[in-house]
DNA sequence: ACTCATGAATTGCATATGCAATTATTGCAG
DNA sequence: CTGCAATAATTGCATATGCAATTCATGAGT
């Protein structure tokens, strides 16, 4: 190997990741959500419902799961969506566990919503770039891959 | 097929890159927590105490604009630091507005964090790979930039 | 049947986030 | 100098997030 990129030359990484990312999160989650305005609902929350959608009839747990959240963040998102009648929480095979399903209304919802979405998601791929979205799709799903590998490992030592 | 990627296939993104992103996000900062949790910090608190560091004395708003972040959330996130008197908020040249400065407190508390910092750093360089950390780090340098040349063009109708 | 570990969902607590409205101050126009 | 628009910071309100503790139910072991 002479001179090239990957063994001679050690870029390594500046400033903090989770810093960065966090930025962006922000102001993405702010387009987004700007557009989503439009129909009253965050883009969490369109998110969870696409989920409910996709997914249900689906225990919370599971759901949770899916979406790589918190069971407890997922409990607190869902009720605002049951309490706006666009979900409901029912019953599930065990009477500790429950079921999460769309309701019509949520359907249609979620259908008006999807408009906003695609209109936020066409813009953004305008501003950056269909190549650099792209880019950024595969880098995420990639680094979710690679980290769901060592799911606990950094929890192993307190004192 | 033709075998042309670029012109002839219009691969388009797909799924939401705001979910994608948050998801992301959710990892990454569970994985620095987990780290920086051993010196009593959150890796939110971390950055701002680190740029206090670099851009002090400061305005709350300036730093909020470097930040790239809400001045009513940098007011709150403050707050937490001036109570563990990690920084004050004195007086500015003018008498509404103020100044963030560290302390020595702040500065040792810093110190000792980013060896947490660092750590968690290392790994994630590790976990994901150096070359695609450095990859997502110029994406995000790169969509932020691009970001920032649609200030509010988005909000511009209402109706 | 009783006990208890396990499992599922939720609640308590703390933090992070942004928009809209508010407070306090400044500087400008008349 | 008086009133008012502009500026800086903050507070009110709502949501998002996760960890720890809790509640409730199940199932296994005795």
């Amino acid at each position: 190997m002479q001179a090239d990129s990957s063994t001679q030359a050690p870029v390594l990484p500046q400033g903090c990741t989770n810093f960065k990312l966090r930025q962006l999160m922000r102001r993405i989650a702010n387009h987004y959500d700007a557009e989503m305005a439009k129909c009253g609902l965050k883009t969490t929350q369109y998110s969870l419902l696409s989920h409910v959608l996709k997914l249900g009839p689906i225990r919370p747990g599971d759901l949770a799961t899916e979406m790589k959240m918190d069971a407890s963040t997922l409990t607190r998102n869902l009720r605002l969506l049951v309490d706006a009648g666009w979900v409901t929480l029912q019953a599930g095979t065990d009477a500790r566990s429950r079921l999460v399903h769309i309701t019509d209304a949520g359907r249609d919802k979620r259908a008006e919503a999807q408009r906003h979405w695609k209109a936020a998601q066409l813009a953004l791929n305008e501003t950056l770039g269909v190549e650099r979205v792209l880019a950024l799709h595969a880098l995420v799903d990639d680094s979710l891959d690679l980290l769901a590998a060592l799911p606990a490992q950094e929890a192993g030592h307190d004192e």
